[in-house]
Order: C-alpha cells, then sequence, then structure tokens
DNA sequence: TGTACATCAGTGAACGCGCGTTCACTGATGTAC
DNA sequence: TGTACATCAGTGAACGCGCGTTCACTGATGTAC
C-alpha cells in the first residue's frame, strides 16, 4: 500500500541507518539486501524503489553514515580519548565507519571510494586545526600521522583475541598521541 | 589420480599462497574456494583433502603468510620507508596482511583472529627493539603507537582515490614517524 | 469542501545464479611379499 | 629387485541453499474537478 511522501523520506533515513550500522558490523558483503529492509520494517521487495542495487546502497549508507560523523570539535585530545576508549572499541556497529570499513571499501570502486575520499579530507581538516606546528603544512602533517594513527590503532585493538593486549594498544596509542 | 606425498606438500603450500594473494587482493567473503583451487593448477573437488572448509582455509592461509612476514629487520626507518611506499600501497595482493585484511578479520571467531593477535604480538616486539625509550616500557608504548600508524596510514592512503591525497598520507605518515 | 480516479510505495512469491560442500569414480603411488 | 594389490589424491558432476533482483498485485495517498 502506499504510502505519505513523509513516510517514504523517514523509511528512507530508516534504511540507511540500518544498512550503516549493519555493514559497520558485519561487513558488506555478509549483509543482505532483505536483513537490511527488514531491521528497517520493510519488506524485501521495495529494496528498489529506493536503491538501484545493493552497491547503491552501500554508498549512500556510506556517505550518510560519514556525513553525520563529528570529528574532533575543539578538544582534540579527549576526541582522541573517546575514539581510543574501550566503549568506542566494543560498538563497532555505532562507531567510526572509517575503522569499519575503510579497509573493505579500498576493494570497491567508484561512489563509495569518492565517499571515504571526501570524509578522509575533512577529517584531515578538522584534526589539523587542532594539530601542533609551526605552519599549516606542519599541521596538517601532523593531522595526518594522528589520524592514520588512531585509525589503525582501533582496528589492531578490535583484531586481539586478549584482552589485556587489546587495552595495551588503546592506553599506548593515546599515550604517544596525546602526550600528558 | 593419486599423487606423490612430496607433491601433496607442494600443493598445500601453492594452495596456501593462492588463498593469501586472493584474499589480500579482494576480501575473504569475495574468493571462492573454486577460485583458489584454480589458482593453484587444481580443480575444486579436491579441496577438502586439505582443508576442512573455507574457515580452515582462511585460517591456515592467514596463518602462513602472517608467520612469512619479514618484519623491520634491523632498520626501523628503512622499514618504515618501504612500508609507506606507493609500492606496497599498489601491491595489496602481495603485500601485508594485517593491512589488507586486520579490519575483515575482526568480524571473524577463532584462528583466524588468534592468528592476527599473535603477528600483532610478534610485530610489537620487533619494532619495539630498535623503538627509541628510556625503558622497555617506553620502547613498546613507541612501537605500537608506530605499528598503527604504519597500518592506519596505508589503509588511509588505498581507499583514497586521489592519488594526491593518497601519496600525501604516506609521506605525512612517513615523515612523523621517522624525523630526519 | 467533497468525490472519483490515477498514482505509486509496499508486499510476497518467484527467478536465475553462484556459492560451499559432497560423492562416486579414476588411476598413479606406496606397500607387502 | 620385481610383481600384485591396496591406498588415496585428484576429478568433475551434483546437491542444497541463499543471494540479488524482478514483477504482478494491493490499497492508501495525492490530485483534478
Amino acid at each position: 500500500m502506499r504510502v505519505s511522501r513523509e513516510q517514504v523520506a523517514e523509511n528512507r533515513k530508516t534504511i540507511l541507518e540500518a544498512a550503516s550500522r549493519l555493514f559497520r558490523d558485519r561487513g558488506y558483503d555478509a549483509v543482505t539486501v532483505a536483513e537490511v529492509m527488514q531491521a528497517a520494517g520493510l519488506t524485501h521487495g521495495g529494496f528498489y524503489g529506493y536503491f538501484k542495487s545493493k552497491d547503491d546502497l552501500i554508498a549512500a549508507a556510506l556517505g550518510d553514515v560519514l556525513g553525520r560523523a563529528g570529528g574532533p570539535g575543539d578538544d582534540l585530545a579527549a576526541y582522541i580519548a573517546r575514539y581510543l576508549s574501550q566503549p568506542h572499541r566494543d560498538a563497532r556497529a555505532t562507531g567510526c565507519a572509517v575503522s569499519a570499513l575503510a579497509a573493505e571499501t579500498v576493494r570497491l570502486e567508484g561512489e563509495a571510494r569518492t565517499e571515504m575520499t571526501a570524509a578522509l579530507r575533512r577529517q584531515i581538516d578538522r584534526v589539523a586545526r587542532l594539530s601542533p606546528g609551526a605552519t599549516g603544512a606542519d599541521k596538517r602533517r601532523a593531522a595526518i600521522a594522528t589520524w592514520a594513527a588512531m585509525v589503525g590503532a582501533l582496528i589492531l585493538a578490535r583484531v586481539s583475541d586478549d584482552p589485556a593486549l587489546s587495552d595495551e594498544v588503546l592506553a599506548a596509542t593515546r599515550a604517544s598521541l596525546a602526550p600528558p
């Protein structure tokens, strides 16, 4: 049955949020179109009224979640502490989409890669404003290395099946990036 | 037809190498058992004489490639320069299995995670020996942050579809980790 | 404002297709004498 | 050392199954008068 325009807009948002949550949790390939639609409270047949393919959904969901990502605000040390925390490590489905999906996005072509690239550029700019350095180029260089270490440390902390080693990766990277 | 014991041992190595190359290039899910066997010059029916499942192959291939990974030797700066180089960025299929597969391995259970954790521990130890720091704990902390930045930077450089930004990520992280 | 009809979002069954896995068979290797 | 037989690595067809995608249909929404 037909639904109102407002309902359609709301459904689209619900689908995108369900998709980005499922993708972050389980990866692009392991999530099915039917699961996404079920998580959004719809039946899978309706999917192609919203997106023209699963790849199209991947790009849209990635653009949506990356666009809503907060960044460091105006306190870099607090941002680093939050990013490299145990709660963030343990909340893959609702956490940073870069750490969860960048490595898999490497294998995609087109729009999804472009969304990740745009997000990388935004994040470098945001971190650079708060980074140390005599010149803009110095700040930018520092920002890139900081962001790379944050993403790498979160991935390594998540892959470790030894909780002590995982905690150590978070703590050591935090200490190294934001010395007291 | 039956083949010799030596041939069996050789085939197993060939399968593991083909698998780890294909997995690094395209990810666990996108690679099929039939493709791995074809890349090893065999038919797919014989697969289950070597491994009891695709998951078993994933763990074995990961253990094999991570076990053969070189590490920094005795020159950390040269290792960083090689790791964060354009050739390594562009050679996903034959490059570091951690950057290529760690984020996907997060979603696996059991042996594959354990292999990644063991590799992480070995790598931290190897990098720590060459890292600056007054105490062993300081060296270890520095090693973790260095390795996290290397892994994160390679992933970010690979995901960027803008070659200039990709090169900048490599160069900035190199400069930050091994200041002249 | 109220009515009649056209539109179209959502449903659920169906479609090809390719996947992981199994299996009967083949024939070269390894072993027992 | 040579022969006869048992073993078993490899083959290729077949199996269920679940995936992305399509489609005829339904009925509430939106529109024209």
